[in-house]
DNA sequence: AAAATAGTGTCTCTCAGACAATATAAG
DNA sequence: CTTATATTGTCTGAGAGACACTATTTT
């Protein structure tokens, strides 16, 4: 078995990068500047760059600055997707990832990305409606088990705001006591000390969270 | 930003096959045939074979065939390991999996396979202690809230083995009162219906079981 | 009968969900 | 004072852990 070399697959990285909208998940989609599928709005990704990128990780912040003009998002490794008939062009390798983003910052970003809610994506190319769909079970498991989901918010939020987008993401009703209950009890956040803030909606203004550590995974569920 | 091709990385995949010996969870190992690290004892793995494999699976079950006489066990996708600096040789991606089988089939096998205690596994080349440090944690995660543990085992097997293994995953001990009720709420087992056996060192007869779906995940914890 | 394992019953504590009640501010 | 949201409290039921108890077989 003295395997010497083989012909390679081609190896990139793709991006399930998710934002809040209207209260609805929704997923940044680029059209694709090349063949197959040019033109075609596509999941963020590119090649792996193996003179520039040290990991995978960072053709993924290269990748998310270049074409998103993001940085400092949230990300993490998702699934591989590796066979000889999901790239037309040959045998191939994405290394998939999920990224959130909360809208404000995506607005800010200034790059001309393709929204569309998560549930109605519609037709992607290559296999990557499979992905998006791993992403949404991912999401939805294991954000009941950690604070993925605030990724989606500003560092500072209020209660309500948090409740909302754990709500969104496991797609169900949560009761207000139960739920702050069990964020006080995992001591998650700390007060943002003297800064109260009204919503929109709101009659009286409420207090401000933020994150004590970007990311607490738990036992418990929320 | 019309990328065309790029210089692809080395694609491997690596496979963390784990088995119960004496009560102590192992890793199979084989020395490695070729440079680097010749004769090295490392996970199970090798090159993608893109003429042959139609997806990264298919990889897999072609080498647990191949270099450890295996077909049919449990395994699934772990992680993905990718960098610069993780071969010598050159940039390269490794799509790890962990996979589980009961000693009696791995006995059946005949192939030398080195068996190590996974938490004594001792010095291993490349990157492959990180990658069996991922798949402790997920098979210790994943145990707890899914029948993953079972595959362990034999297809047949009593309730107190089943118990062992679990305790043996999770690194604790089960009060055997819950444990028993808690399987039979999930019911994820059905009797294997007048056979009885007496395990070694028992006195009485004790009912056998069987899995009755290969893998079942749920949300309570065992 | 003793030993050893198989299997059951009960108590208590924690936590989740449901729902009610109170607090505070704007209009 | 009404309205809308923020925040707290109480009740109930499910499930987990602890532990004691019963059952069945070999020696």
């Amino acid at each position: 078995m003295a395997e010497t070399e083989f012909p390679r697959p081609i190896v990139t990285v793709d991006i399930v990068l998710l934002t809040l909208r209207e209260e609805r998940l929704h997923i940044a989609l680029l059209p694709r500047t090349a063949e197959p599928f040019a033109g075609v709005a596509a999941l963020i990704g590119g090649y792996v760059h193996v003179e520039e990128d040290s990991d995978a990780e960072a053709a993924v912040a290269r990748i998310l600055k270049a074409k998103a003009g993001l940085s400092g998002i949230f990300f993490e490794q998702l699934q591989t997707f590796a066979s000889v008939d999901r790239d037309p062009r040959d045998w191939s390798v994405s290394i998939a990832y999920f990224a959130l983003v909360p809208q404000e910052v995506l607005d800010e970003a200034g790059v001309a990305l393709e929204l569309r809610p998560v549930d109605a994506a519609g037709e992607l190319p290559f296999d990557h409606a499979d992905i998006v769909r791993a992403a949404r079970e991912r999401l939805r498991g294991k954000g009941a088990y950690s604070t993925i989901p605030a990724r989606l918010l500003p560092d500072i939020f209020t209660m309500s705001e948090l409740q909302a987008i754990y709500e969104t993401v496991m797609g169900e009703r949560l009761d207000q006591s139960a739920f702050r209950r069990k964020i006080n009890d995992l001591n998650l956040l700390e007060e943002v000390e003297g800064e109260k803030r009204q919503t929109e909606r709101a009659r009286r203004p409420t207090t401000l969270y933020r994150l004590k550590a970007p990311l607490a995974v738990f036992d418990r569920r929320i």
